[in-house]
RNA sequence: GGGCCCGUGGUCUAGCCGGUCAUGACAUCGCCUUUACACGGCGAGGAUCCUGAGUUCGAAUCUCAGCGGGCCCA
């Protein structure tokens, strides 16, 4: 690759055609071309300088455990806005000079992308062979990959690609089956029938976590038993119905514990059991328990020990113990015993309810609870909170959400599905004892469907069937952690990782999950710190979704304005963790302040031009009262916006930079010292240059994490080298300068009112005073004359003009405390007597007030005194900043 | 039904470990083409700080209740 810098480098080579800084404005374009200047750094910079230093062992490392995102080929704003906070961090980390790793995963396997490929080759998976529909999803992820990986490049993050990795890759997902091996070893992961979440559509088992509830409208039925009535919302479930329970408390039903009841329809006898988790203000009082309705029912079966009775098998049909209504759908069979219900008079009413239904995430089909054989990880929910505990959450209140959702965990997490594109859970049965044979680690990656076991199984046979269960996803992306700080690869484990960002949407799943994971394998916890984002709203303040229609993507904000725009609003859109709304306005506003950072820029190269790329130091000594007043608050700067940089505040960070740049520079600092500038004394004008060459500088490589490539091409014209290889500015406490800041600030003051003075007379603002004088003790006033085109006199004491006070201000921080109950009478006799009786009592050193027949003395600073100022009489105006007051001669 | 966050000029927002002029942006209005920028500069107007009660000398800020919004969940 050629030196983009030598490439890249107008100002060097249009020294040598023009001499003038003339030149600089005519060549340097006179509006910012985003477009044309981001596509430009996107082809010329080197991706590798991101790349992680696996061998260094002096920097501090920083690795990112990046989320991998779902290859649906739609790289969206919600991620965007989460790659944008990682990026801030990642390129201010590397400026910090820490070893950074901002790898890039993919998280492949699982359903959409199943349905995705049915629909496009319009099969289902059963009608090709499992290798070849795997095949077909691989090859359609890799296109989606494909499409995302450009809408990144073209928002500027600076991914470590060297570290990109793809978990339908056996290369990932042996990691996955290895440690499917070693947690099953531990125990940890063990296989058994137990009720799970299933989808009779996707004819999987699912997690708590994919469920998703919807509100519906459904019935309560109303039903006669022989001895007791009931209400239920499962009329269909009647055949699996294995008790029925009340209230103990109950006086109604009292008589009826222990006894049997027969099912109406079905025939068969259940027992009246007593449990005091049975509502007696809903329905009947008398509820159904089933195997299986609902979650509640799951507790009641387990706690009484009661039968299991399926009424409703994988595909969602009914069983043979449904009788005449075996093979419906449990929809169907739900109409057809509620018409036989009636006619046979069992029903006797039906009230409408408000119900949550469980829903799958994917297909929104309502979900069955089923007793199915699967494969479990144990949930140790005080390892896991132990260890969150352990992470700095950012904000830290976003760690609530994980403890909630822990406490409520009741059942192991159910981690085989009935899929195909995922990882094989790499287990055999043995055809002739039955006996599971889990294979050693050595034999991994591997897929049982595909390879038998290299061994017998221990009863001497060969005859053995594959596992065709598939794990959960999230065993897959539950190891990022590990997988990029080097477990089981050649490198030296780097664990834990620094940082996980990530949605507050996948709290209870993915950082559940990952913790529990780490804490398993490694027993550690696998980050240091979890910084959340929110999710991005639309315009109108709701979720992005198509039904709302207000999607925007980034590839459209990026066309109209920019990347660093879009960028800006990632970093200015609201505080880290809380809900963005996606505004155009804030894109806008972006837009601009680049526009006018890149005019600041233009404006300082065309006086910095002879001297570029190399500043000579200035003295400071030699600098003047201005120049030393922006390079104190450049410091302070400096220090708020590393404090918010290692805050994860980007938002106040970028506010300050901003407002730095517009306000204290250009509007300020700028105005003050063009006069130096454009004059002749030379000491005076190379301080100015100086301060004008450090501050631009400092902003540029404090701007370089949010707006790489704004930042690249004006240091491109300033510096040498990549900005995004320079070091984050440190402050210079020395720097920073009290008195500067204060007599810059008046000088600051009174150039502005001074303008506003001149506007208020109708006189353009170049027009020259006879004269100003200012009563105070300033020694450079050479930007004061310089902004206000006159003559200014610095005159020690007090001009002969009269203050009137007009006003008193009490001090309510002094009063307050001291005084309290009185503070109330205090302040309204104050403000009753006359203001220039209390400042000739303030000036003699104690206000002695009588208040509700109390005499009381007040100190001095108890008051302020608020004056005003006449000009006795002569034909000058005066104006006063900050207790300076200035005389102006027309 | 539970948890979390939030309710501040027309819109969005800062302040919220209490102190009497509530921050800024956008929008609105007025003035200004002064050799970086009119995608700019200077200035002006505009707020029951959701409601009610409480604590306090004093509340946007603390407490409680209510109303409203958002998100995550059952």
């Amino acid at each position: 690759m050629p030196d983009i810098h030598t490439l890249c480098h107008p100002v060097l080579n249009i020294k040598l055609i023009y001499h003038n800084y003339r030149s600089v404005l005519m060549t340097i374009p006179k509006e910012y071309n985003p477009q044309e200047v981001e596509k430009r750094w996107q082809n010329a910079w080197d991706m590798s300088m991101y790349h992680f230093d696996w061998e260094d062992e002096n920097k501090p490392q920083y690795i990112i455990d990046t989320p991998p995102p779902y290859p649906t080929g739609n790289f969206h704003i919600g991620n965007s806005l989460n790659w944008c906070y990682i990026d801030f961090v990642a390129r201010y980390k590397r400026m910090q000079g820490f070893n950074v790793m901002f790898p890039q995963g993919w998280d492949c396997h699982g359903l959409p992308t199943e349905v995705k490929v049915e629909e496009i080759h319009g099969i289902t998976k059963n009608q090709v062979p499992r290798a070849e529909f795997r095949k077909l999803c691989e090859e359609l992820t890799i296109g989606n990959i494909e499409k995302m990986r450009q809408t990144m490049r073209m928002l500027g993050f600076s991914v470590d690609w060297s570290n990109e990795f793809i978990t339908m890759k056996p290369e990932y997902f042996v990691k996955t089956q290895h440690s499917f091996v070693q947690m099953q070893k531990q125990g940890r992961i063990y296989q058994a029938d137990h009720p799970v979440n299933w989808c009779p559509r996707c004819e999987t088992a699912i997690a708590f976590a994919e469920v998703e509830y919807e509100a519906r409208d459904t019935k309560l039925n109303y039903l006669n038993f022989d001895k007791v009535k009931i209400a239920t919302t499962r009329p269909e479930l009647l055949a699996a119905c294995v008790a029925v329970a009340i209230n103990p408390e109950d006086e109604r039903y009292k008589e009826n514990i222990g006894e049997n009841v027969k099912v109406p329809l079905f025939e068969h006898e259940v027992p009246v059991i007593a449990d005091k988790e049975v509502d007696s203000e809903f329905g009947t009082g008398v509820v159904m328990i089933c195997t299986f309705g609902d979650k509640q029912d799951v507790r009641w079966w387990i706690e009484h020990n009661l039968p299991l009775r399926k009424a409703i098998d994988r595909n969602g049909f009914m069983t043979d113990i449904a009788g005449k209504y075996e093979g419906m759908k449990s929809s169907e069979c739900k109409d057809a015993i509620i018409g036989d219900l009636k006619e046979q008079g069992y029903l006797y009413d039906q009230d409408s309810l408000d119900q949550n239904v469980g829903m799958c995430w994917r297909c929104n089909t309502p979900i069955e609870i089923l007793s199915e054989r699967q494969w479990f990880v144990k949930i140790e929910n005080d390892k896991i909170l132990e260890t969150a505990n352990e992470i700095n959450w950012i904000p830290d209140y976003m760690k609530i959400r994980l403890e909630n959702w822990t406490n409520t965990m009741e059942w192991d997490w159910c981690i085989s599905r009935q899929r195909i594109f995922a990882t094989p859970i790499p287990v055999w049965y043995c055809k002739k004892c039955g006996k599971s044979l889990i294979a050693e680690e050595d034999w991994l990656p591997l897929d049982p469907t595909q390879t038998k076991p290299p061994i017998p199984c221990e009863c001497g046979s060969t005859d053995f069937e594959a596992e065709e269960d598939v794990l959960d996803t999230w065993m897959d992306s539950s190891l990022t952690a590990l997988h990029v700080t080097g477990w089981l690869t050649d490198h030296e484990m780097r664990s834990p990782a620094q940082l996980r960002p990530q949605g507050h949407d996948i709290i209870r799943t993915w950082a559940f999950y990952s913790i529990l994971r780490s804490k398993a394998l490694q027993d550690s916890k696998p980050w240091d710190s979890i910084m959340i984002n929110g999710m991005v709203l639309g315009e109108d303040g709701h979720k992005m979704s198509k039904s709302r229609g207000n999607i925007i993507s980034p590839e459209e904000v990026v066309d109209q304005y920019s990347s660093d725009a879009f960028r800006q609003w990632a970093a200015i859109g609201g505080s880290t963790g809380s809900d963005v709304m996606f505004r155009w306005k804030d894109v806008v506003s972006g837009s601009r302040y680049f526009n006018k950072m890149w005019s600041i820029f233009r404006f300082s190269v065309s006086h910095l031009e002879e001297v570029l790329p190399e500043i000579p130091e200035v003295a400071t000594s030699s600098l003047g009262t201005v120049d030393r007043w922006l390079l104190s608050k450049l410091n302070r700067l400096i220090i708020s916006v590393t404090e918010n940089m290692d805050n994860y505040q980007f938002d106040e960070a970028c506010k300050s930079i901003r407002g730095f740049a517009w306000e204290t520079l250009a509007d300020n600092y700028i105005e003050l010292v063009k006069a130096r500038l454009y004059g002749e004394d030379e000491t005076s004008k190379k301080a100015a240059r100086y301060t004008l060459h450090t501050t631009l500088e400092t902003l540029t490589r404090m701007l370089a994490p949010f707006a790489p490539f704004f930042a690249e091409e004006v240091y491109s014209h300033i510096s040498t080298g990549s900005v995004h290889q320079k070091k984050w500015p440190s402050a210079n406490r020395e720097i920073i300068d009290e008195t500067a800041e204060k007599q810059g600030e008046i000088i600051k003051d009174l150039a502005s009112s001074i303008r506003r003075y001149k506007s208020d007379c109708g006189m353009a603002l170049n027009a020259p005073l006879k004269k100003i004088e200012i009563y105070s003790v300033m020694d450079d006033v050479t930007d004061l004359e310089g902004a206000t085109n006159s003559a200014v006199e610095v005159i020690e004491g007090k001009p002969e003009f009269e203050h009137v006070p007009v006003d008193v201000k009490p001090n309510m921080g002094i009063i307050g405390p001291k005084f309290r109950k009185q503070a109330g009478s205090i302040i309204s006799t104050l403000n009753n007597m006359d203001a220039s009786r209390v400042a000739q009592m303030k000036e003699s050193g104690s206000i002695d007030i009588e208040v509700d027949g109390e005499k009381i003395s007040l100190e001095p600073e108890s008051v302020e005194i608020i004056k005003e100022v006449t000009s006795a009489g002569r034909t000058v105006d005066v104006l006063e900043v900050s207790d300076v007051m200035a005389v102006i001669l027309r």
